[in-house]
DNA sequence: AGTGTTTACGCAAACGGTTTCGTGTTAATA
DNA sequence: TATTAACACGAAACCGTTTGCGTAAACACT
C-alpha cells in the first residue's frame, strides 16, 4: 500500500528544506533551475498531489458547495442538480448534498454540519416544513456569518440572498390562457396544500387567467391532494362528478394520474379534456398519451444558481454592508403534446 | 456579518491558552471546574463550531464520502444515492457525488479529485465508457493507497474491494420462467449494447430460462437499441414484423415506449402480448397498463453499500496485508402489475 | 523544613501546506 | 580589496485543532 507523498517526505528525501520543495512545484522563480528539476521530476514519479485539505485549511476555501434539497428522487431536483454539478465542476468545485426529506430539522442539521468549514457557499430549496413553519432563522444565521446562499424554486422573501426560479405563475397564466383559447370552458385545477409556495403561485395565474376571461372560480373544480400518498378514490370522485374539459396540474405525477382516472371514466384525451402538468419529467414524455407540460428548465436554473453562488464566493473582497442581491426569474416553456388539442 | 469565532478567540478573551479551552469544551478532568464553566459557557454565548476542516486535517479523516455515478437524473441512481445519503448521514458522514456522464476521463478526474483527501472513501457505478474500455488504472490506484472502495451495480471483476449489486440474471431468469409458465412461447428481449455488463447478465439470464424450456434462441426476438437516444422506426419495426407475446426489457424506459408502440400496432397487453421491465420506477407505476417489472431495490443497496464503505473506513487498524472483500448479492424482487397475465 | 502528590494549566509539536522574510554564498562593481 | 546586488535557499509563522508532557502552585505528610 503506497500512502499518500506529503511535501516533507520530497524535502527529506531530496535533502531540501519544505519551503524550497513547495517553491519548486509552484515554479517559483526563487528556486534553481537544478533544484526546480529536481524535486519535479520527483514529485512526477511519486506523483505527488498536494493535500485539499491542508489547502483549504490555508486559504479558508474548501472548493466545496453545499445543496440542500427536499428530495432526490425528483425528477426537477436532480434536474437542477445536475445544471449545478455541471458549472460547479467545470468551475474547479465538489458538490456535497444533503436531503432534508422536507423536514424541517433535518435541514437545519444538514446546514449547520456543513457550515463548519465543509463548503464555501450554500445552493438549497426549502423543505416543505420550513415553509409551513415560516422558521428561516437558520438560513438567516448562515447568511450573517457571510457565507453566500442562493435559494432556487422554493424560495422565501425574508431572506436576503440571491435567488433564482422560474414565473410559476406566469407559466400557470398562460397555460390556462391557452387551454381557453382552445375553447375550454371548465377548466380544473389539480394542486396540493398550499403551504408549498410554488403550488399556490401557480394557482394564482389560474385565478388570473380565468378572471381576466370573466369566469368566476368554481370551487368545484379545484381538487387538493396530498402531496405524496395516493388518493385515487378521491380523484376518482372528482372525475365522475364534475364536469370538466381541461386540466392544469402542478405536477407531472397528478397529471398522468388524472389523466388515468379520468380516461378509465370515459373520457377522451384531449378531445374531451385537455391535461397540461407542470414539470416536464419523464412521465410526460412517455405517459399515453404524451403529456404536454410545463418546462421548468430544470437544468438551466442549476447552472445559474451554481453560478451566482461561485460569483459570490469569489468576490472576497466586496463592500460588505451594502450587498445587492439578484432574483433571476426564468420563463418556463410549454412543451405541446398530444394531451392537448392543437394550440394556435 | 459575526466572523466564525476559533478557540484562538475563546482564549484571548478569556485569558487562558488555547490547549485550556479546548480540553474545557471536552469537559477533561485536567481542567479545574470554574475554569471549565467560564469557557463553555462563553463557547456556548458565541455559538462556537470547532472548525471541520481544521479537525479533518488533525486526525486525517474528513467525514466525508465521494459518489461517482454515470447519471444522476435516473431513477435507480437517485435511489441508491438517497440510501447512501441516509446510511451516511445517520452515521455522521457527508456525501460528495461527482457525476461521471458515462465518460471515462471524468470519471477518472473526479476520482482524482476526491483522492487528495477530500474523501474517506467512494462508493462508485462504473461509467458506460469505462465498462467499455476495461481500463480499471484509476480505481487500482485509489485502492493502492488504501482508500476504501465500494463497487455498486456497474462492478468489474478486476478490481478487489467490496462490491453490491443484485443477480440480474437470476432475476432475468425467473421474470422469463414466470412468462413460460404463463403459456408464453415468442418472448422477445429488448437490450442495450452489451458493453453495459448489467445487460448482458440480464440477456444470460434470458437465454438460460429459454435452454431450460427447451426453446432455441431466436435472433429474430432479440431488439437491441441504443442507450440513449431513440429509435422509433427501429422498434416500431419489430413489432409489425414479428410474432410476439411477451417481451422482457432490461430498463423500463425500453419497456414503456414498446408497450406504447406494441399497443399502437394492434396488440392487447396483457392479453396478447405481456411486458416486464427492470428498475421499477416512477415510469413503470404510472405508465399504462402499469407495469410489471423487476425492482432492483435501489435504496437498500445505497444503504448497505454506505454500511459496508463506513465500516471499511472504520477499521482502520486492519491487518493490511490480508484483506478479504465482500460482495453482497441483493435478490431482486418481481413486482406484479398490469402488464402481465397473473402468474400463479 | 523537606519530600511527595495532586491539581490546573500552558507549551509545543503535529496535521500538510503557503508565504514572508531573512541570510549565506557568489559574482559583479567600484 | 571592499561594497553590493543577485541568487538560492531555509526558518518560521500561520490556518484551527488535538494532545502528550512539563511544571508551578497548593496541599499533605513525615
Amino acid at each position: 500500500m503506497k500512502k499518500k507523498i506529503t511535501l516533507k517526505h520530497i524535502a527529506r528525501e531530496l535533502d531540501v528544506s519544505i519551503s524550497t520543495v513547495s517553491k519548486a512545484l509552484k515554479n517559483s522563480e526563487e528556486i534553481g533551475r537544478d533544484t526546480k528539476d529536481k524535486v519535479q521530476a520527483f514529485a512526477k514519479l511519486y506523483n505527488y498531489k498536494p493535500n485539499n485539505i491542508a489547502i483549504s485549511l490555508k486559504n479558508k476555501r474548501t472548493k466545496n458547495i453545499g445543496v440542500i434539497i427536499p428530495d432526490i428522487v425528483h425528477h426537477f431536483f436532480t434536474t437542477v442538480f445536475r445544471g449545478i454539478e455541471k458549472h460547479a465542476n467545470a468551475k474547479g468545485y465538489n458538490v456535497i448534498v444533503c436531503v432534508s426529506d422536507e423536514s424541517f430539522d433535518k435541514e437545519v442539521i444538514n446546514m449547520e454540519m456543513l457550515a463548519n468549514g465543509s463548503i464555501d457557499g450554500f445552493i438549497m430549496a426549502l423543505s416543505g416544513e420550513t415553509q409551513l413553519k415560516n422558521d428561516f432563522n437558520h438560513l438567516k444565521e448562515i447568511t450573517e456569518q457571510g457565507i453566500p446562499l442562493v435559494l432556487f424554486d422554493r424560495v422565501t422573501d425574508e431572506i436576503a440572498c440571491d435567488k433564482v426560479l422560474i414565473d410559476d405563475k406566469e407559466a400557470a397564466y398562460s397555460a390556462v390562457k391557452k387551454l381557453l383559447a382552445a375553447g375550454r370552458k371548465r377548466i380544473a385545477l389539480v394542486t396540493t396544500e398550499d403551504f408549498l409556495n410554488v403550488s399556490s403561485k401557480r394557482a394564482e395565474g389560474y385565478f388570473q387567467a380565468l378572471a381576466e376571461a370573466g369566469i368566476g372560480i368554481d370551487d368545484d373544480l379545484i381538487l387538493q391532494l396530498p402531496y405524496h400518498q395516493q388518493d385515487e378514490e378521491k380523484s376518482e370522485e372528482f372525475f365522475k362528478s364534475t364536469q370538466i374539459d381541461a386540466v392544469l396540474c402542478v405536477n407531472e405525477i397528478f397529471a398522468v394520474r388524472c389523466m388515468l382516472i379520468a380516461q378509465r371514466n370515459g373520457y377522451r384525451v384531449p378531445d374531451d379534456i385537455a391535461f397540461i402538468g407542470f414539470t416536464d419529467g419523464i412521465l410526460s414524455k412517455y405517459a399515453s398519451p404524451r403529456l404536454t407540460s410545463v418546462d421548468q428548465h430544470g437544468q438551466k436554473m442549476g447552472e445559474i444558481a451554481a453560478e451566482m453562488l461561485i460569483k459570490r464566493i469569489e468576490q472576497e473582497e466586496d463592500v460588505e454592508g451594502e450587498e445587492v442581491y439578484r432574483t433571476e426569474v426564468l420563463p418556463a416553456t410549454l412543451i405541446e403534446r398530444e394531451s392537448t388539442p392543437d394550440f394556435l
